[in-house]
DNA sequence: GGCAATCGGAACGAACCAGTCCGATTAACA
DNA sequence: TGTTAATCGGACTGGTTCGTTCCGATTGCC
């Protein structure tokens, strides 16, 4: 019932790279020294955040990356899923997997997509840009 | 973003142990067989939950354990602590915790209560009597 | 007083996460 | 047009946590 590290850490730069703006060139290093995410680790979740179509990269001399929608239409979820994998409490919940030996007659399963999605609808609430416009210090 | 196995199996534990009423003496064999559930895991769940005061122990031939609130009153959050620990999305969300190297200039933090609150609430607002209405089979 | 049954904590193995490094690709410059 | 420099992209290693198992401590029954 935790965040990983990574995520967290994509939520912060995610916020850093929205409040410059979606126009914005940015490269891995200036976000890395901007948030204070290790560089190697910042590149990473770069990589990630772009593979999930929450940005595109830019690669050679003066490339980077560049927010693909705006601060608006990205939400807190959208980021953990990117880096995370999809967002499901319990391996059940995930379409396609079969593995819980429990499952046949498992009297619980019914009410866990319920709080699946509750859980789910409370990030999608929180959008980047209320993220970003954090009170300046 | 996804709950351990051992807090997965403590729920479908906890919620069998709801279908046999408030008063019943319960033993991890029995439940673990009703369930599914490894006999070892069980024992050690059960423990757990004892620990965090869901459930009453008695030692000895006979014994068991027993619900110590009634299932109206017990909330899957309660389960998802008792057995995974405090419910914080982020290491900063924790008190007395201050080990991220971030925290002094991040921009996110003032909002992460926030979500931590809302998830909080959407496991809060399942109590464990929805959860053992299961359709029985 | 001995026996059986059950809880409780300690130890082991495996999987995942986090971090680091090096190669591939591209644009800019001479 | 060749070279250089800067950046992305994927592969590898170490550490931590999770999950499981096993054995000892405690209690009630016969």
């Amino acid at each position: 019932m935790r965040l990983t590290s990574l995520a967290d850490y994509a939520v912060v730069m995610m916020a850093a790279a929205a409040r410059h703006g979606s126009g914005a060139r940015l490269s891995a290093a200036m976000l890395a020294e901007e948030t204070g995410v290790p560089l190697p680790t910042a590149q990473k979740l770069m990589g990630r955040l772009a593979g999930a179509g929450l940005l595109v990269s830019a690669r050679g001399t003066g490339g980077g990356f560049e927010l693909l929608r705006g601060a608006q239409e990205i939400s807190l979820a959208d980021i953990i899923e990117a880096v995370e994998g999809p967002i499901a409490m319990t391996a059940c919940s995930e379409t396609g997997r079969h593995d819980c030996q429990l499952e046949k007659n498992c009297q619980v399963k019914p009410h866990l997509s319920a709080v699946n999605g509750a859980v789910r609808g409370a990030l999608q609430g929180v959008s980047l840009a209320t993220l970003s416009q954090g009170a300046v210090k």
